[in-house]
RNA sequence: GGCUCCGUGGCCAAGUGGCUAAGGCAGCGGAUUGCAAAUCCGCCAUCACCGGUUCGAAUCCGGUCGGAGCCUCCA
């Protein structure tokens, strides 16, 4: 039994869908306005596990992430750029798209932009302003909350409580609480036709439409990041509900946000900007160090699959404190898992990275009865999977993929499988291993074989085994000093040397 | 001011009423090694503080201190 967190209720709730066997998931995406920094990764890594983990477990998942591609902050981009708005948010999008892939992200069934759902986004306006939850001002449309008697019910507020100065449009509103559907044309904003005259859409009734429009009126989990339940979902909530008479979604997921390490504040937050704009100068330094900027650089040093796991060691709840020192401890952490997949590769003569994981739970069952060893990886595996069940607690799992690891080491130093081996010893060890291939494929890593170290070129490993063959031909004859100047001098260029009983290897690291 | 959340070993981080408080990084001791590397074995916490509830609490309640988020655009 899957038990999901719902902010709506603030508990744990057993996981049940709307349609057998079926999963909708809408997940609030950018606004591309600018580059995405590494707290736009979070949500899409860890909705594309929360996908993996729920196919796995036989469910037709169907997730979609939006990109909102007309907002004001877009606007004053395009006008500060002198591009316009499409020109933006089409370069912004595919920078989202290339980190997204480079991290491994890559479950999203659909991405629907704002603007190519106007139609819907009006329509929807209507319905709301027909069933008496909405009005129209002089060619601009509010939500009328105090319609509805539910509001605040998500993120714990009432509509009193709710309302901040009302922003410029205060004047016109009934309340100032109350929230655009739809805003009129201001000078040469971008436009489309509406009943209200020229105009555009508001922030949150892009996700009511679109998330109708693909998942229909009522679907299984909204997720986004914690600074989205209030005022973004809460208004969502509001104009769904409103508008169709039923629960707009079963289950709210909030991830927790990205801290940096060295400030106060979240990634990317309101800190971040004010200082990048007062200190235009030094503000990649600052954006660097604090993770808002330079996502290229980071995924170009550390690697996707480090930027991953390094979020997923945490539960998607938590606030994560973001350093580089931490994503170099993550590296450091899956080193072991290489060099298991290299002993196994050894050993077996066949890759890691090709075995295909078996993409059901219920068909990853190992047969284990009378092989201690085989038990062990059991036990791992149901540990795993009872982790991932409370709640996709990834950090939990993690653990298990590590015990998972020592286990299989210590079959293979005990039975000393890399000298000599049965047939049987060779199918239990491949039986785990196809077990860790399953199981991390569902975290979304050791999906592909890492890039060659820089520098690991033909010519190098020709260089290689010459100097292998001569240290070791020193090592014969009891040459300890020239063996160990070989083996020095190689670590001083960053090439470690590693003596095994079936021969030497060597690796740039 | 209102609404949330968090405080677990040197660092990161699971666990939210009951077997010996996961796991990672770092460190220490040992096996292995010519010495290393890799691997394995072992060691390293009573859970911010105070009080309460309970047969029993890191886990529930109250308070104190400390930190974070939202209330305005934000993943």
């Amino acid at each position: 039994m899957i038990r999901v967190y719902n902010t709506l209720s603030k508990q744990k709730e057993e996981f049940q869908t709307n349609e057998e066997g079926k999963v909708g998931i809408y997940l609030c995406g950018p606004t591309v306005y600018d580059k995405s920094h590494i707290g736009h990764m979070v949500g899409p890594i860890i909705f594309d596990t929360v996908k993996r983990y729920l196919s796995f477990n036989g469910y037709d998942v169907t997730l979609v992430v939006n990109i909102t591609d007309v907002d004001d902050k877009l606007i004053m981009k395009s006008r500060e750029r002198g591009l316009s708005m499409d020109a933006i948010a089409k370069e912004m999008t595919e920078d989202y798209l290339k980190n997204l892939n480079a991290l491994g992200v890559d479950q999203i069934d659909h991405m629907p932009k704002a603007t190519e759902y106007i139609g819907e986004i009006i329509q929807f306006t209507k319905d709301l302003i027909d069933k008496g939850f909405a009005y129209d001002v002089d060619g601009d449309v509010f939500f009328d909350v105090a319609a509805n008697a539910c509001y605040g019910k998500l993120s714990n507020r009432s509509a009193d409580a709710a309302q901040g100065e009302g922003g410029e449009a205060a004047s016109r509103k009934k309340s100032a609480s109350d929230f655009a559907l739809w805003k009129s044309v201001k000078d040469d904003e971008p436009s489309w036709d509406s009943p209200w005259g020229k105009g555009r859409p508001g922030w949150h009734i892009e996700c009511s439409a679109m998330s109708r429009s693909i998942l229909g009126e009522s679907f299984d989990i909204h997720g986004g990041g914690l600074d989205l339940v209030f005022p973004h979902h809460e208004n969502e909530l509001a104009q769904s509900e409103c508008c169709h008479g039923k629960p707009m979604v079963r289950y709210w997921m909030h991830n927790g946000l990205m801290r940096a390490g060295d400030s106060t504040g979240k990634v990317g937050g309101r800190s971040d900007r004010e200082q990048d704009s007062e200190q235009a100068t030094v503000e990649t330094k600052i954006s660097r160090s604090k993770g808002a900027g330079g996502l290229a650089d980071l995924i170009e040093t550390h690697g996707g699959e480090r930027i991953r796991f390094f979020l997923l060691r945490t539960h998607y709840r938590s606030t994560i404190v973001f350093s580089e020192a931490g994503l170099e401890e993550a590296g450091t952490a899956l080193e072991s898992f290489y060099r298991l997949f290299e002993r196994y590769e050894r050993i077996t003569k066949s890759d890691f990275y090709s075995l295909t994981p078996n993409p059901l739970r219920e068909h990853s069952n190992l047969p284990a009865e009378g092989c201690e060893f085989l038990q062990q990886v059991a036990a791992h595996r149901q540990s795993y999977l009872e982790h991932m069940d409370d709640d996709f607690n990834t950090g939990g799992a993690t653990s298990d993929l590590f015990d998972l690891v020592r286990t299989i080491n210590r079959f293979i130093d005990q039975h000393d499988l890399e000298s000599s081996s049965s047939e049987e010893q060779l199918a239990a060890l491949s039986m785990s291993i196809v077990t860790l291939r399953d199981l991390s494929a569902i975290l979304g890593i050791f999906t592909s074989a890492p890039a060659e170290a820089a520098g690991n070129d033909a010519l190098t490993g020709q260089l290689m085994e010459l100097l292998i063959a001569l240290r070791s031909e020193a090592r014969e004859s009891k040459n300890f000093e020239i063996a160990d100047r070989i083996r020095d001098g190689l670590a001083e260029i960053g090439v470690t040397i590693e003596d095994r009983k079936d021969g030497t290897g060597w690796r740039i690291g």
